[in-house]
DNA sequence: ATAGGCTAGTTGTATAGACAAGTAGGGGTG
DNA sequence: CACCCCTACTTGTCTATACAACTAGCCTAT
């Protein structure tokens, strides 16, 4: 462990700072699957930093799903390769992105337009309500992925239609112009066959495989701010997901 | 906030106890979406602990999705319905339960193989390295759900096809006899068709849309202790899904 | 040889206090 | 009325310390 990798004066809290450090380690290999983290007397020592603090690193580490702890034994890196990208909200630019794609999206409808009772449920608004709907083929390389259909209240985001370029990033629009920013989307995935419409948008055969979407996005504090459903074509898309089983359920306090 | 809650003899954790009488005040409803929660002073002065042990509590309310703090203003109830059950690994017979439904499995096969190229890779093992394969239709209340593959090392578990009954649960005796406890699941969900052999088995017509799963579990440590392929009716079956967006990805220390 | 105890090292829980940084509201000044 | 400052309250970070609970290894007594 490299020591003087504290910088007291930043802004960037030490436990950061710390963490950061390790995950490097992590990450170039010199502390490898198994091997034991530097424990929290070791760290506190070293760097000169209290316990507390030490563990707050080691502690945000094992969040991020890199390490483990076992108590009276130590804290070890884990075996597991992704660290994160699981269970991260992505737009859909910023996952073509990291896959190294070429997003680009053609609009198919961009109007405001009253809530469907599925959709006013789902945004918790009444049916009465505008919402502003944007429908979009989406494309990786200038293939077709899918098709998303969006809706928004109309209440969060009154010039929208005005001033947005549908071809770009909504959730980077949403945060920049109307300070929304997404923190949690519940998503239900089903599977299904493609119809006429949609198999002809998609460029394959009806009746090939598809996943249906339905996704309902929340700010902070639980307020619903979009809804979304969608088709992707099965052949270029695939759901990858982590599960973690829960030690401290409701039981006493054992570990 | 009722005071006199907290059992100072306990073995359970101060600040577990205190997370536990607010989450049930936030089930009860007597705490509302979006009010404040009691603030770590208040909690501190009026159950007699530090502010670090009420600052706990509430951290630990925020990871379970509960609540959400905000500085400088306070922490207050999360509106989102759901608390858990996502991301929650669970074995089949568990889900069931918790949908009651009643579980029941049909045995296609049970044997020690030889691992295949896919399979020895998921496990990181040799593929001369034997495996137990055991092939099962899972059926809820007598209807059938899915056709489930699973491979296990056969190293971590000798005795298992003479001990094991595998109409019952595999988790739960893998849990209770050889001290293996699933801490992770990585999933990739796929949707396709049935094939004549999958439909004949699930009794549906050829060509219906169906989810393929491929399952690989680890325990705490990392390593791979299963891997699963498995089918299911796309009619009977979706998947739910909560992603977030973590604000604090590798930028500065700002929250 | 085995059982037991001792010790050093680890994480888990808990306390008391300090300062920083952000929010909200009141009150005074212009 | 509008603006600014000050205050009170909140969460975020950090320190220093203490004891409990658990692990692993060593050593001793049986």
């Amino acid at each position: 462990m490299i020591l003087e990798a504290l910088d007291r004066q930043s802004v960037v809290p030490l436990y950061y700072q710390i963490q950061q450090h390790l995950l490097g380690q992590v990450r170039s290999g010199a502390l490898k699957s198994g091997q034991p983290v530097p424990s929290e007397q070791a760290i506190s020592a070293r760097l000169g930093v209290s316990r507390m603090t030490a563990r707050q690193a080691l502690k945000s580490l094992c969040e991020l799903g890199v390490a483990y702890s076992q108590r009276g034994k130590g804290t070890f890196v884990s075996a597991i390769k992704l660290e994160k990208d699981f269970r991260q909200v992505l737009s859909f630019s910023e996952e073509m992105q990291k896959r190294g794609a070429r997003p680009r999206s053609r609009v198919l409808a961009f109007e405001a337009c009253s809530a469907s009772v599925e959709v006013a449920e789902a945004l918790r608004i009444s049916p009465a309500d505008r919402v502003i709907r944007l429908r979009r083929i989406r494309m990786a390389n200038s293939l077709p992925l899918g098709i998303e259909c969006s809706h928004i209240p109309i209440g969060l985001c009154l010039d929208l239609i005005e001033n947005f370029d549908p071809r770009t990033s909504l959730y980077r629009a949403l945060a920049s112009r109307y300070g929304i920013e997404i923190a949690i989307t519940d998503e239900v995935a089903e599977a299904g066959l493609a119809k006429t419409e949609e198999a002809r948008l998609l460029r394959i055969p009806k009746g090939s495989p598809i996943f249906l979407f339905t996704r309902t996005s929340y700010i902070h504090s639980g307020k619903p701010v979009e809804f979304v459903k969608s088709i992707y074509r099965a052949d270029r898309y695939k759901i990858v997901n982590r599960l973690t089983r829960s030690r401290k359920i409701a039981s006493e306090g054992r570990n």
